[in-house]
RNA sequence: GGGCGCUUAGCUCAGUUGGUUAGAGCGCUUCGUUUACACCGAAGAAGUCGGGGGUUCGAGUCCCUCAGCGCCCA
């Protein structure tokens, strides 16, 4: 085991008065790392495992707030899983993303002057391959940097021998149970990227455009009018329809229409498909250039025909106008149309124009010979998976959304023009035709033994092998130790943005493979957006890049960011004013780390180890406040309401233990004795408690501080380190925080062993089974009706007892029937402070200590709390009836 | 056309089985620092919880409806 490493002179005698991420960082994960601890193996072989299998970035990726966002949310899981003693795996790793990483090479060799075309495919996947193995490390990089405690020895990429293997499995799989099928389809064509993309991968954008009016010849005379927003495809029509009820059309119906410019004859047909009230109420029908259309044609069993090439441009079918651009194409037809006489106008109209998601191209449907997947079968298994609750989705509103598209799924276009990916595991014989299916690239045809086979040139929607995620990292289809394990996994956390592309699909091939779901919950987190609501994006310049916002104020105050800064499910709006507050609250904690490191080692308690120890009315108010915040962190913890619980332990931290308890300690302390002895105690466990809370959402401080809390409590005297380590303080200290136990509350109980001796005994049980309808405390004034004389309107006590509320509200949340009686009897964080629960108000609390009225800082707003308890020092004739009940 | 989400303080957002007089961060006003922290503390101003209707002893929360914004699918 690696030491703490001792790399600051300070260390020992003093902290810093200014928490320092920088460097500090990078040593708590390399220290972290080296010791093991990310991996399953640091919890005994029985521990009940917790597995997340990572979304993987690009490997050609740049770190981006998504990024972040995903790190924040699963290492939190994971981080919590492996405190509370299971064997948590953080599976790691990247995507080979075919399109966008060919791009980039592509771009490489275009720059080097020469292209993929050029080098050939071998010399291309090589260069691939290369300027994966020079910039893939980055994406994982900076993953790191995030503070992702994910298992890096078993990292796995999509393109690895043992993904390949499962890729390969699956198609076999498929093919054999029929669902797998080669077909002439209208795909989605990047013309530019010349390959097809899936139906997914499409955006559409509202873009200003033209209607155009034209005659359709008849043949033996007449006109029939005809609207369309794309001219160049009248080209490729195989037939003219109308709605079988038009009246102002029935007679054309079964005749022949002749294709402007071609003269080809093509049949009138009637289709319910037809709007009448759209443009002309007849519609040109285009088969192998319109998705609709394409249905009609099928409908009808209508010629396909296609007028243009792979790269846009028209092909030998548009006749004269073969060669010409489309949009070229376009121009000269309607020009041409016109000088015969056949246009009649065009106007203005929105189209919705279709765009590649990735470089924004238009995107041309065309019609190709492609590889498809029936996703039928499997979409039934996903929606049962979820119906039947062994999937759960967070938030559930987005069970509709999966319903919705399961429900209408289409088939799925897994076949790529590309050379980055991998291979479609087809092998055509050149002497019987037949394709031989296999696992292993065969040597011969399984059906004629011909030995010329040609494997198919395309590659598989990098989708495909993301599908296969959860298991094919674990070892499928091999029946590794690791899959026996850890499959299925327990969360699949990722952007809803993704839940069709991926989520759904590893939840199909699982069901279909494993048998199995490949994790029992989905949890879906929002996009990141800028401070206003918009998306960021480069062309907008209004990308944060995380790096940056971690160099400024640390990756502490940015997870905790965006964990706290939103609600599952919705779109967080990314304001740099919270990450700086969340950097001070990094620094809020480590200050009072400070403060209690430096009561430690310069309090000498004069009491006997053995003698008993009375906890103060105020050791008892906050230790059964931090009670309170495990309970209700925990609860919200296991509901996936990461955001709630983590403000929760913000608002313990911040507002009662370091606002309110840390004054009265230093009262306390200066009383000496057991009396400084019981608030070492108190202050030790709280701080060490909270920063086991807190651990999740901001490793690198809780961590940091853990251990200088840790070494002060294991360097202080005998006599405070026995009431520490038998009593309220943790037990043990274990190695590092990281590994620590998730808190579980204190025994504060009249049952249970009281901390710190016998003392206490009695007194505490005021906090666990205090009853919840007591009366109002006499000393603490009833709020009385407003108004009445006083010289302040009273808003800020309204606001004041708003606080209660918050307690009130998160009480209540608690199950069981105290939970409801509690309502009206939470502590109150400031107003109230230790006096509330604990009995005394805080001015009795100093008063007690020997402090009352004392001058200073420090006594002042306990003081001025204390007199505002009875806001009556204002309105006397009021003070005797405020209270929280 | 179908579906989903959002609308709460000047800004960004919490508020989960309905329950005291709706909260936080930032910003703003006033005051404060030898004794953990100015990356701090105290006090304060600021909201008809998008509009309307309903259920209820009680609605930011549940139901209906309207409006605006956004997203997904077709």
């Amino acid at each position: 085991m690696v030491l703490f490493p001792q790399n600051r002179g300070f260390m020992m005698t003093e902290m810093p008065k200014a928490y320092d991420f920088h460097g500090t960082e990078e040593r708590l994960y390399q220290w972290w790392e080296e010791n093991g601890w990310f991996k399953p193996e640091a919890r005994p072989d029985d521990a009940e495992p917790f597995v997340i299998a990572i979304p993987p970035p690009n490997v050609t990726g740049e770190l981006h707030m998504g990024h972040a966002m995903f790190v924040a949310l699963e290492d939190l899981m994971i981080r919590r899983a492996r405190m509370q003693g299971k064997a948590a795996l953080w599976i790691p790793g990247a995507d080979h993303a075919g399109i966008a990483t060919q791009l980039q090479v592509e771009r490489m060799l275009r720059d080097e002057g020469t292209s993929r075309l050029e080098v050939g495919r071998d010399e291309f996947l090589r260069r691939t391959w290369q300027w994966k193995e020079k910039y893939g490390s980055h994406i994982t990089r900076q993953l790191r940097r995030l503070g992702a405690s994910c298992d890096w020895e078993r990292e796995r990429f999509t393109l690895d021998e043992g993904l390949s293997a499962a890729v390969r499995e699956a198609f076999v799989r498929l093919h054999r149970l029929g669902l797998i099928y080669q077909d002439e389809y209208l795909v989605n064509w990047s013309p530019g990227l010349q390959t097809a993309v899936s139906d997914l991968e499409v955006e559409y954008t509202q873009e200003q455009g033209k209607l155009y009016f034209f005659h359709y010849p008849v043949a033996g005379g007449g006109f029939l009018p005809v609207a369309t927003t794309r001219p160049e495809t009248i080209l490729g029509d195989t037939a003219v329809a109308v709605h079988p009820d038009d009246p102002r059309y029935a007679e054309f119906v079964g005749r022949m229409a002749l294709v402007p410019m071609l003269n080809r004859e093509i049949p009138i047909i009637a289709d319910e498909y037809v709007d009448m009230a759209f443009g002309t109420g007849a519609l040109k029908v285009t088969p192998g250039h319109d998705p609709n259309d394409f249905e009609i044609g099928r409908r009808k069993g209508l010629a396909v025909i296609s007028v243009m090439n792979p790269d846009a441009t028209m092909s030998a079918a548009a006749g004269p106008y073969a060669g010409l651009d489309r949009f070229a194409c376009r121009e000269r037809l309607w020009a041409d149309m016109e000088a015969a006489g056949l246009t009649i106008r065009t106007e203005p109209y929105q189209l919705n124009v279709p765009r590649s998601q990735r470089g924004g191209e238009i995107i041309e449907p065309m019609i190709s010979k492609q590889w498809f997947v029936n996703t039928r079968p499997m979409a039934d298994m996903a929606l049962a998976a979820v119906h039947s609750g062994r999937v759960a989705i967070v938030p559930d509103h987005f069970v509709k959304t999966w319903d919705n598209w399961l429900v209408n799924i289409r088939p799925w276009c897994i076949s790529r023009q590309l050379w980055w990916g991998h291979r479609i595991p087809v092998w055509t014989c050149a002497d019987c035709g037949h394709q031989t299916v296999a696992t292993t690239d065969p040597t011969a045809c399984e059906s004629c033994g011909g030995l010329e086979l040609t494997q198919d040139p395309d590659v598989l929607d990098t989708w495909f092998s993301s599908a296969l995620w959860p298991f094919s990292t674990l070892g499928w289809p091999e029946a590794t130790p690791d899959l026996a394990r850890f499959y299925p996994t327990d969360v699949m956390e990722t952007g809803y943005d993704i839940l069709f592309f991926w989520v759904a699909r590893m939840v199909m091939t699982a069901a279909l493979f494993t048998n199995d779901v490949p994790f029992h919950t989905i949890y879906l987190h929002g996009l990141v957006r800028d401070e206003h609501g918009q998306k960021m994006s480069k062309t907008k310049g209004n990308v944060t890049d995380p790096l940056d916002v971690i160099h400024d104020y640390g990756t502490d105050a940015l997870r905790f960011t965006l964990l706290t800064g939103g609600t599952p499910g919705n779109d967080l709006n990314l304001s740099l004013d919270r990450v700086e507050s969340n950097r001070n609250f990094a620094n809020k904690i480590w200050n009072t780390a400070r403060f209690i490191t430096r009561a430690l080692a310069t309090h000498q308690p004069d009491g006997a180890a053995d003698h008993p120890v009375e906890l103060s009315a105020a050791d008892r108010w906050i230790l059964a406040r931090l009670n309170e915040t495990i309970t209700t962190t925990d609860r919200l913890m296991d509901g996936y309401l990461f955001g709630e619980a983590g403000r929760q332990v913000y608002d313990f931290l911040w507002g009662d233990f370091a606002d309110w308890y840390v004054e009265i300690a230093k009262v306390q302390l200066a009383a000496g004795g057991n009396t400084a002895r019981a608030t070492l105690a108190t202050l030790t466990t709280t701080l060490d408690y909270a920063l086991r809370l807190l651990h999740p959402f901001i490793p690198f401080v809780t961590e940091e501080t853990w251990q200088q809390l840790r070494r002060a409590a294991l360097s202080s005297p005998p006599s405070l380190r026995e009431g520490l380590g038998e009593g309220l303080a943790s037990s043990t200290w274990p190695a590092a925080l990281i590994i620590a136990d998730w808190p579980t509350p204190l025994p504060l109980g009249d049952t249970a062993p009281l901390p710190l001796g016998e003392a206490g005994r009695g007194s505490s049980a005021d906090f666990r089974d205090r009853p919840r309808t007591h009366p109002p405390h006499p000393q603490r004034p009833r709020r009385a009706g407003r108004g009445a004389g006083t010289l302040h309107p009273g808003r800020h006590r309204r606001r004041r007892a708003g606080r209660v509320h918050r307690h009130a509200t998160a009480a209540a949340r608690r199950p069981g029937p105290a939970g409801r009686r509690a309502v009206n009897h939470r502590p109150h964080r400031r107003a109230a402070g230790p006096g509330a629960d604990a009995g005394p108000r805080p001015a009795d609390l100093l008063s007690a200590a020997g402090r009352h009225g004392r001058p200073g800082r420090r006594a002042r707003p306990v003081d001025q709390r204390g007199g505002r308890t009875g806001q009556a020092d204002r309105a006397p004739e009021r003070a005797v009836s405020q209270s929280l009940c």
